[in-house]
DNA sequence: ATGACTTCTTGATGCAAATCAAACGCTGTC
DNA sequence: GACAGCGTTTGATTTGCATCAAGAAGTCAT
């Protein structure tokens, strides 16, 4: 087991390498970064990866697993702010402050691989794929959160349903999964949470995608019945 | 004009440099970073910095006036992303695709300073304290818009707002102006697509913040009078 | 100044989602 | 198998904000 983990801890033949890593790197460069990783983390479901507040010294790339970040207010408040699943990146919230502005919980036991943020830095000032790769991770996450802000503050609750359906099916299919069916791996309170609803609602809107024909709902298994109805809601909704 | 304006391209001496830049740099790397801005650009009220789909190629540094940044989603609702003031940067939106995600808009006539991203990048290359710099302000961003789901999923409307005004005035108060007065550049109109709400319920709530003697408002111009209730609406509000 | 236009304020009404409440269905433990 | 505990569903009611509407105040061009 500790044998196999440390052989494997290369990123040169990792499975995950077309997520996490710049395209068209040399052997060369590709065998730089293979020392980018310092170790791989376990954490076990309802794990902390990190915690609001620890100091900030490494980034994490998940292998396996799925993740939610949340920020939580002075008086108590969780808010979910994204979910991460393999091949993702999380940490780059501690960069400005040295401080994780965030909780990281695994929502099913996972498995990360550890960056040490200094030696990403040190690579990416030899590498300048690297460099223009991490810029460009960052700037993506800065995209994804205007997307959120245009949801939460201008969507109706079956639309902000329709997008984070849509959102989780993309990114699923880009790892191999279907199309048409998933497991989700939160709570409804968890998706309320993101949505900037309440778990009733999710539940609501779930049974009312349910009696249109659009999705079936089994507990925490989704399948997609009417892809394209999902996409409608999602777009056409200016009332 | 041509002359001043050439003579002035210099980050050496500009009186914002501790708002754009690391601090702590040497003259050497000082003088590096002098070629950094190429020129300077002005916008008048109105104009649009870059717009949402526009091949990225730099980033600017805000040297006077005030923009907003906002997204436009397919079926042309549009959402304010943020308010930009003196010495913070824009259009990182624009490197994760070589495009410009969302429109830049200037609120006041401005001037910014053009920073060519590939310049931006060799130089990190080569100035560590400037790549750092960098990251941070990118993870500075995404902190930012963490906040901003927090606000918009869980606040009512009067804590939204208290939200805004502490916001703005903190940043002002960086800026060497008022803590207790300030001038809106922005309509309420684009107060609310920012907080998520109406325009209606931005002036309703300023006029019960103004009956709670919090605050006075004429127009654009808002005196706090009682910063300490303001900051009292934002935290505790869990009802 | 005059009129046109934009922005802002205030009132009346309606509605989507929150809240309150209760029951149902899983999951795991003893 | 029974029981406890959590997550989920569904119904009844409330409510905060949106919407609709109209007028006031400020801005700009002629």
């Amino acid at each position: 087991m500790q044998a196999e983990s440390s052989f494997k801890v290369a990123c040169s033949n990792c499975n995950l390498r077309e997520l996490c890593l710049p395209i068209g790197l040399s052997t060369d460069e590709m065998k730089q970064l293979d020392g980018m990783v310092a170790t791989r983390k376990k954490v076990k479901q309802g794990g902390h990866l990190y915690s609001s507040g620890d100091p900030f010294t490494t980034l994490y790339a998940i292998r396996t697993g799925f993740f939610k970040t949340c920020v939580v207010s002075e008086d108590g408040r969780e808010q979910v702010t994204g979910f991460q699943m393999a091949g993702e990146i999380m940490g780059l919230d501690g960069i400005v402050s040295d401080k994780h502005n965030c909780h990281a919980i695994a929502l099913e036991d996972a498995e990360v691989c550890v960056m040490p943020f200094n030696h990403v830095e040190d690579l990416s000032r030899e590498i300048p794929m690297l460099q223009r790769h991490v810029h460009k991770i960052m700037s993506r996450e800065i995209v994804r959160e205007n997307g959120v802000m245009m949801l939460l503050a201008n969507m109706r609750a079956e639309e902000r349903l329709a997008a984070f359906l849509l959102n989780l099916l993309q990114r699923l299919h880009a790892r191999g999964y279907s199309k048409s069916e998933l497991i989700l791996r939160m709570t409804r309170e968890e998706i309320g949470s993101y949505l900037g609803m309440k778990l009733e609602t999710v539940s609501r809107t779930f049974s009312k995608f349910s009696e249109d024909g659009i999705i079936e709902v089994k507990q925490k298994n989704i399948r997609i019945l009417d892809h394209e109805k999902l996409k409608t809601i999602f777009n056409s909704s200016t009332c």
